[in-house]
DNA sequence: ACTTTAAGTAATTGCTCTATTACTTAAAGT
DNA sequence: ACTTTAAGTAATAGAGCAATTACTTAAAGT
């Protein structure tokens, strides 16, 4: 396993801000100062998880948008889309349980450090993402008018904040992926126009 | 001004973790040893500045819920309360910016510590709170049948991280009050009932 | 007046962590 | 075959930090 491999993993169980040098060379299985052969500094190891963090999602998200597989049959393929974009995001944290300590961490810091803009990057093409589907979902008349798109954005990246932050509070990620549908059912019901009841 | 809250007004410059006993020292006009004499250790202090947090946002929010303005007048109590308690949120997280950061940071611990404990009490008297106001606007057929209330109180705390999450990337907390109601008010209307357009 | 107690200081202890250094090993290049 | 380079080790330098210690100061109690 390679020093992000294990980063990554370790990130899922502590903080990273605890994580040493000297816990990412036990996992590997080197000493501690063998790390410095492969990264220049400790910075440079977190800024290649970001790297690998922020490809990763943005391919699987935006694979998920493009093929986008309807649970009820009848639905738009742009809502349909927002759905599966909505759930890529969920799989991907269950699967990397460290990514949310990772992000978190680099928010705190009030100067922009150059981990924290490449955060900022990462939820830039997140959002370009989503106003994309949102401004065909709109252009198809399935959102109310006047719908604000950039309120729109920020919440639904807020329903997973909202999630994540749940999951980390009693410990397991896993019950995310239960409460995800229901909550996805409200932020779509609040977007789109009503059917006639 | 006292180390609980010279610890809450770096926090919002700096990410807690970094914060030493001599960065509280130096605020509040002391040297670094002499901060051993009001607190047994720097968790304490912690501790001691979530326990404030914790009473103030949960006064500030009860008292929302209890005095419901609503914006447009016709809104039913209920519903306003639920707005009146989602501002009151804002607008304390905007006064006290320290705040997130030092829940974010306690969220990453993995293992329980007491001040994550803390957080977690924190978050159940919110979740208690929401719920019940969820569910009076529930009782009065305001709310779509069958909404599930759970999903809608992470939603309803998810909305605000969204909210604090933009605001911590682009650095400026203020920015919180403008986008506030528009993502308030597509939550709401994901849950109540439709009115005949 | 004397004593106790709370709050302070400067200096230091003990620990942890990143990064460097000097040296070793083994594979790859020519 | 010889050399270069990549990857490793152990040891240690160098810095920062929480907490302790010995000592001081001043207000409050009796």
């Amino acid at each position: 396993m390679g020093l992000v491999a294990a980063a990554l993993q370790l990130a899922a169980q502590h903080s990273p801000a605890t994580i040493t040098t000297g816990d990412l060379a036990q996992a590997v299985g080197i000493s501690q100062g063998a790390v410095f052969r492969h990264f220049e500094s400790k910075e440079a190891i977190w800024l290649a998880v970001m790297d690998w963090v922020a490809s990763t999602l943005m391919e699987q998200l935006q694979s998920a948008a493009s093929q986008p597989l309807s649970i009820p049959p009848s639905e738009p393929a742009s809502l349909a889309a927002l759905r599966g974009v909505f759930m890529a995001h969920v799989n991907f944290v269950i699967g990397n349980p460290g990514v949310p300590r990772l992000i978190f961490q680099e928010l705190q810091h009030a100067q922009d450090t150059t981990l924290k803009a490449r955060v900022r990057a990462l939820m830039q093409s997140y959002r370009m993402l989503l106003v994309d589907l949102l401004q065909q979902a709109q252009l198809q008349q399935l959102l109310t008018p006047k719908t604000d798109l950039a309120s729109a954005a920020v919440l639904f990246m807020g329903s997973i904040q909202g999630l994540v932050m749940q999951a980390m509070l009693n410990g397991q990620v896993s019950t995310m992926a239960e409460r995800a549908p229901g909550v996805f059912a409200i932020y779509l019901r609040g977007l789109t126009v009503k059917e006639t009841p």
